[in-house]
DNA sequence: GATTCCATGTAAATGGTTACATGATTCT
DNA sequence: AGAATCATGTAACCATTTACATGGAATC
């Protein structure tokens, strides 16, 4: 995973392992924790099997160097970013995945956003049924928590398909967030 | 985290290692996920350790291993689930957790959930800085699914909150979920 | 009688975090 | 001058998954 995610960030613009770190945490950074201990082993796997070159360059004193993703690299990248979102990953995770497929053909990605809705769906339903036969009455106290849970769960799925319908069609956001009633 | 995870699944009934682990798939699951792989060596160091008590019992010719809470894990448990949230962890493992608030004093309880919300708003805050300096119209195609992955995570941040503000009242679940505008 | 589910584990491989180590550059 | 940040890495440790291995009990 990480491999795919640093091979998405140097795409087109060469950075330098830190750089990446930078913009990791303040892009996908919600989803995917990166750290150092393995990000620089990582970059040089990667370079290793050609799928990043790198580029050493002075900077006074000090050796920097950038990294870019080759052709191998990319293709790589496509193949893992096209193949359909793993479902046994965690959510984040599998949000990392959807955050590069402005990368990916229309017709692909189409196709993937509606499995991948298909999925959550299908997840849902059983949550769904277990909703509906509980107890309507705050019956046991020490089991409200659990319903929260399971409520919580609901709701998120809720809200992943309201927000894949929107991206579905790329709608602008500037409307996309509601209003919280207390 | 699965020690108190298996701890709490077991406070009062005693249950098989296989009877915890599908307690747990239909319970946090979507949180979390146990494998065997595990699951049966946590049980092994949780019973050494002292946290468990194990009644092996004859099935025909099967032997079952029944485990249960013992004292002294009761109170690892209680020690785990009064502790802060720890933001470190993903919003999954964060939830499950929560899972067993019902098992919490009600004074220690509403404290961590505030103490929660607050955490998740600082998280918020920040985004919802870059959501606003975002250019208005879909200028550049290919970001448009970077900033995608931004309103989500700005929506399940809200809903979270929203959630937070349910559960803390102990509000029935009967209207919780909201009717989504195709 | 075969398949599925119940039940308990182990071992190898992989994956990932944390702490450590070092030093240059930039900002105050 | 001192602090923060830039910059690159390693090593020890810890966590986790996957595949394997075994066999009884219940269901069809």
């Amino acid at each position: 995973m990480l491999d795919y995610i640093i091979m998405g960030m140097v795409l087109e613009k060469e950075l330098t392992g830190y750089d990446i770190k930078k913009k990791v945490e303040n892009s996908v950074g919600t989803f995917y924790k990166a750290n150092y201990g393995r990000l620089y082993p990582a970059l040089n796997k990667l370079t290793e099997k050609g799928c990043l070159i790198m580029n050493e360059q002075m900077q006074g004193k000090r050796i920097k160097k950038y990294y870019k993703t080759t052709e191998l690299g990319k293709e790589a990248f496509l193949e893992w970013l096209s193949a359909p979102v793993d479902m046994n990953m965690s959510g984040e995770a599998q949000l990392a995945q959807i955050f590069f497929f402005g990368e990916l053909p229309k017709e692909v990605r189409d196709k993937r956003l509606q499995e991948y809705a298909f999925f959550i769906e299908q997840g849902l339903n059983p949550l769904q049924n277990i909703a509906k036969m509980l107890p309507n009455d705050n019956s046991d106290e020490k089991d409200y928590f659990g319903i929260a849970a399971l409520y919580y769960g609901i709701q998120a799925m809720h809200n992943t398909l309201r927000w894949l319908n929107h991206i579905r069609e790329q709608k602008p956001f500037s409307q996309f967030l509601r209003k919280h009633d207390e």
